[in-house]
Order: structure tokens, then sequence, then C-alpha cells
DNA sequence: CATGAATGAGTCTTCATTCAT
DNA sequence: AATGAATGAAGACTCATTCAT
């Protein structure tokens, strides 16, 4: 598929030369295809750039969503679940991680951003409450924050990001997941024990 | 000073437009200045984007170095007097905190930010890990991991800054402290007494 | 073809309002394309300047070069008919021969002339040498100073051609020519008649 | 005085960077002044190159109007000392040259040029065409091409410029005299005996 | 469907000129 | 007389978009 391909090449174009870089001939010429054929499969350069931000919240929604919908996780499986699709081998390459900081960083696409994904975070946001109020009522905790430990939780995630592209020798991957793995620990550590993180229990 | 002149008006015209809306046109005239006026300071657009960054940054590293430098302070103050910058009226503009997104976004300057600000993220980490090390062999936990705590810790205010940008219904400047202390609070329950947030201690 | 549509829009460019004078608009108006079409086909302007003058200075080696390959042709004819090709109505144009001067002129052009037609200029230089050795050896004049008479005759050459860029009604082309010519006449006068110019040699 | 400074700045800075390189900054900053200096004591830019173009041509009528005035001299020796004034090294400086084949090249200032020289130039063509004659009437010489020689001795001195411009290595100021004497041999051997080219006339 | 030559609006940058000091 | 900060018009260059093939 031709909108595949470009979206893939205009992924590739905002990692390595940024949204103002990325011009129609860079990410055509990436594509391996002409200049022409954006406007016959995108309109135009707004449109591809917001289609692939599209794309890539479809991505991340459709892989959280699964674990959700599994009715054979219980509440911690579900929670680690949803949080470590964030660092999925699909979801969370150098490249796309660059290309969501650069639609955060980017003010006309900030706007369209919210439009686009705000419906998901906060499907997202209720879902981690959801499932630590559950938690919490299952070990008789009724004094438990929820809703701090969800932001928390959710800014937690996205810094990780950003230390993963900022610093990624002082941030790897697996740094990342311990620490959330630990901020899920230090709350609930009958259900997250303590230096137990699960091998890719997401990448099945 | 023109320079701070025209390092204000483009903290305004980046947090508004986006670095690629950010024209000499729209930042001389947010400034009330004439065009050639950039090229007599700052010789060109790049070298003017730069110097915004490195402004930024300089600020930032003298708010937190100045409770760092306080021998009035004893460990606890110190810490959370570092990680309270963040978050200082000052520096945690809604302006300049899309700025600072902007620059980590945009590819071309995230290599720039690395080489500008490197050196003080590695001090403010350094800073954080000694700090932390200090409360936990006084109270006699040898098992304390500063490292892991320390990148939670900074993650989460990096992360506590993108929801402030990105929601701010969801996530205004008082939970963001809140969150902080919070998880300062879950290590340290004697020295950041749970619910105890100080109010504006880096602000005299 | 669009690349000698714009160097003959850049030659009549520079020869009406210099070089400094020939702006893209300038050329590209008078060629009746848009504006853009220069970074297409040449770059950028500093390129279609050199690209102007190395059309210029090919088209005068390949008039004289076809002359010098002639085999039909007797020493003293050839040497006319090299000499003759700088007065060519294809070459000595008014316009052209302003923008050889403008290339001249310009500080920056003119280390590119150099690197440009130094070769040319030398092959000329050894051509008409050494057939000057050629016509004074068969006349028996050990003592003739072929090094020194070429210096002349090329001195002279471009010197009208000065000539009848800054002065044409004191000096027009056929002036020029018989100046020439009463040169070589003063050195040869049984292979140049004196005052027997022919027509157009190499107009054929 | 200041006139002087200024105009000796720019006859160094359009030797080396060409008109066009040539800016206010650039020259101003040659002579060690201010950059509002000019318009205080030349109006503006347009003037300035205009006074450095009329005071070289003054310059160069000054030294041979010099030798044409002095009446100690013979006919032969004034027409040597008026041709030999063009390599004067007072007038024949490399970047002097330089400077008047930049106007020479430069569209706008060609029609100023001859505004201001074609006077000077007339005046020195008349010189040597009626000093050639009354050489000419001297020995005899009733069919002697008075006017042509002109054209020939004028046009081979531009030529010479051009060549040590140009062409250094391959045309010293030496060889340029040697070229310029030759030529008058050629016509008067009794006046200008061959190889018997004057050391400075002009120096003294 | 696909191409890529052509367009021209938008931007950065340079620089002659002005003018308050 | 002299300075140099400030201005803004003018020019080179980029690049999204169009359209004939």
């Amino acid at each position: 598929m031709r909108r595949q391909q470009l979206i893939d090449a205009t992924i590739s174009a905002i990692a390595e030369k940024g949204i103002s870089g990325t011009t129609m001939a860079e990410v055509t010429g990436r594509a391996g295809l002409s200049l022409g054929i954006v406007s016959l499969h995108f309109e135009n350069k707004d449109n591809l750039l917001k289609s692939t931000l599209k794309h890539l919240a479809q991505e991340l929604r459709d892989k959280w969503g699964l674990v959700q919908d599994n009715p054979d996780l219980g509440p911690a499986e579900k929670l680690w679940g949803i949080l470590e699709a964030n660092f999925h081998p699909d979801i969370c390459t150098f490249d796309k991680v660059r290309v969501w900081f650069a639609f955060f960083g980017e003010a006309q696409y900030r706007a369209f951003y919210r439009e686009m994904v705000d419906e998901f975070d906060t499907e997202r946001a209720v879902a981690i409450e959801t499932l630590l109020k559950e938690l919490a009522d299952a070990d008789g905790r009724s004094d438990f924050d929820a809703f701090g430990t969800t932001q928390t939780i959710e800014s937690l995630a996205d810094g990780l990001w950003l230390g993963m592209m900022l610093y990624p020798e002082w941030m790897p991957l697996d740094d990342a997941k311990a620490r959330l793995w630990a901020l899920l620990s230090d709350h609930f550590p009958t259900r997250f024990a303590p230096g137990a993180l699960p091998k890719m229990a997401s990448a099945q």
C-alpha cells in the first residue's frame, strides 16, 4: 500500500530531520517514489503529517486495547500490560518516539494532537485509574489515591520516553521498564513483586 | 538590552507558533523592532534560537544552583528545592515549557540541546543521587537504589512538565508538585511528610 | 533546452545591467520563466553565472578549434583564422564582449575565470606561437621573437575588444580587424598583404 | 584627509572583493573608520565609487600631462613618456589595475566612466596621434597611418594591462613595456631603437 | 495511477542609509 | 566631525503544490 509506504517514510524523515526538515521531496525520496504521489494519496503535506500521527496513535491504542480486552488477564496483569504497551518493540522505536515528541513540540500539531489523541488518552487514564481502584479495593485500602497515582504513572511513562530519547545511554529500555515496575511495586508489593519484572509479557 | 528583548519575543513566538512558525518577522514584530535587528545582535536565526535555549537552560541552572549552594539547607530541603526549581514561576511558564518541548522535538536542535545542556543535566542528576544517598545513609538503609530512584524522579519531573503542557486542566501546577512530593514521601516518609507539601519553599 | 534559454537571458542581463544588477528576477524575467526555475537547472545563482562564462569560453574555443583542425589551411590562414575567431559574429556580440569584461572585472569570478579558461588561453597562445615560428622559419628569419610577438598579438586582440566595447564609434569592428591584420602585415608582409584583409574568412 | 583615506580603502576593497563585495562596512573597516563617515564625506556609496574612479583618472591624466607639458622633451620622448605613464609605479598597481577593469566591467559604471574619462582619453589619443604625425613628417613618410597606429598603440596598452592583471606570470611589467617599445621600434626604428628600452624614463 | 518540470509565495539575509548621541 | 545602532527595502533561495504527459 502506497499510503503506508509514505507514512513510514514520513516517520523516518521526521525522526532524522525534524518536522521542519521533512519536505515532500525528502519523504518521497525516502519512499523511492515520485514527488507528485503525495497529493494523490494524501491531498497535501498537512494531511500526510496528521495521518502519520493518527497512525502512530492508533497503533498504540490497538496495542493496549488488545491487553484490556483480554478476558484471561487479572487486573494486575492488565495494568502492567497496558503500561508495557508503551515499550513494545513495535511502538517504542527510536524513530517513533522522536516523531511523538516532534508532534508534541510543534505548536500547530499540538492542537491536532489533542483532538486526535485526547480520546485515547482519556480512555487509557480511565482504564488505569479503574484498575488501580480494583487492586486497592481488593487489598482493602480505602485511602488509596487512585487519581493521583494515575497521574504519577502516566507522567512517569512519558518522562521515561523522553529520557530514552534524549539520553539513550543513561536510560536504556530495560531501565525504563524497571522504573515503572518499581513504582507499581512500591504501591502494590504483593501484586508487582520487587525485582520480578516479567519478560516481554506483551510481546506475544 | 536588545538581546533579552529578542529572546523573550522568541520564547513567546515559539510557544504560540512553534519553531517552524517562528519567522524573523514574527519575532521582531513581537519585540516591536525591525527585521534587520536580529542579524545585528545574533548574526542569524539559528543563533537566535540556540541563544534562546541557552538562556532557558542557564536560567534553570541558576535557579537550582542557588538552592544547592545554600549552606543553611539540610539534604531533604536541598533535594526538594532542586526539584521545585522546575516548577518555580520564573521557570515553569506555559510559554517556556512549550519552548523546551519544541527544542526536544526538533531534530536539528536536539543535538545542540545535548551539547548545551548535557553538562547541566548530568550535574543535576549527580546532585540528586548524592542527596538521596545521604538521606538513605542517615536512615541506615543500605539497600536503597539511589541511581534508579534518581531516574524515576527526573523522569517523573519531565513527564509532569509534559502533562502540564498537553493537558493543563488534568495536570495543574499544584498537582504536579504534589505528585513529586508524594514520590519522595513514599521513599522517605519521615523527611517528606505525606500531604505536607511546603508552600513555595524556593520562592524567597 | 531551458539551460540555454537561461544562459542567453543571463548574457543579456549582465550586458545591460552588470553582474550586480543581474538578479534572478531579471534573468528569469528576460527568459519569460518563473523565479524558481534557476535552482531547478543550475542549483543557484553562482552556478548560473559560472555556467554562462563556461559557455562563452567553450563557444570561443570551438570556433578557433575548428580553424586549427582544418587540414586544408596553411599556417598563415590558420593564424588569421584563429585570431579572426575573436571577431566572428557569433562570438563578438556587443552583449558577449560586455559579459567577458564583466567577469574579468569582478574579483570573485576572475579566480574562476582562470580555472576555467586558463587551459584554453594557454592552448591558444601555444598555437599562435607555433604558427608564428613556422612562418618565421619558412622565411628563414632565425632572430624572430615568436614569444614576444604572441604576447603583442594576444594583448592587442584583447585591447581591441575593450576599445570596441568602450568606444564603439572610435573602434568599429572593421577597424579592429584591420589593426590586427596590419600588425601581422608589419611582421610578415608576404603572408599578410598590407590592406588585403580577407572578408569574413571564417564566416562560411 | 578623510576623503583620500576612504578612496584608498575603496581601491583596496574593490581590488580584493570586487564592486559587488565592496560594502560600506568593508570600506570603512579597511579605513579604520566608522560606518557613518561615508555619508559625511561622499553623501552615498555611488558617489564614493565615482569619486574613486575620478581620482584614478585624474591621477593618470596628471601623470602623462606632466610629460606632455615638459618643454625639454622631443616628440619621441614625449610619446614614450605618455605611454609609459600607464606603467608608472604610482599608476600601475595591481590593485589599481583591478579597479579600472572592475569599472569597465560593471555596466552601471561604464556609462559614468565614459562621461568622466572620455575627455581625457580623447585628449590622449589626440596627443599620441599628433606626436606620431610629427615623427612621420620629420621622416618624410607621407603615407603613415597615424590614426590606425594610434588605435593599435592604445589598444595594445589596454590589452597589456589586462594581460598583467589576468596572467601576471605570463605578462610581467617589464614584458608589457618591452612589447609597447617594440611596437614603436617597428614603426620608427631610428627613434625607438630595438631593445633600447629606457629605464623608468618617467620615474624621476 | 504515476511522474517530475514548473510555478511563485514565503523566508532568511544582506546592506545602504539614517539619525540620535 | 564622528559614531554605530537601527531600519527596511531588496534579493537569493526553498519548497508545497499544480498539471501536462
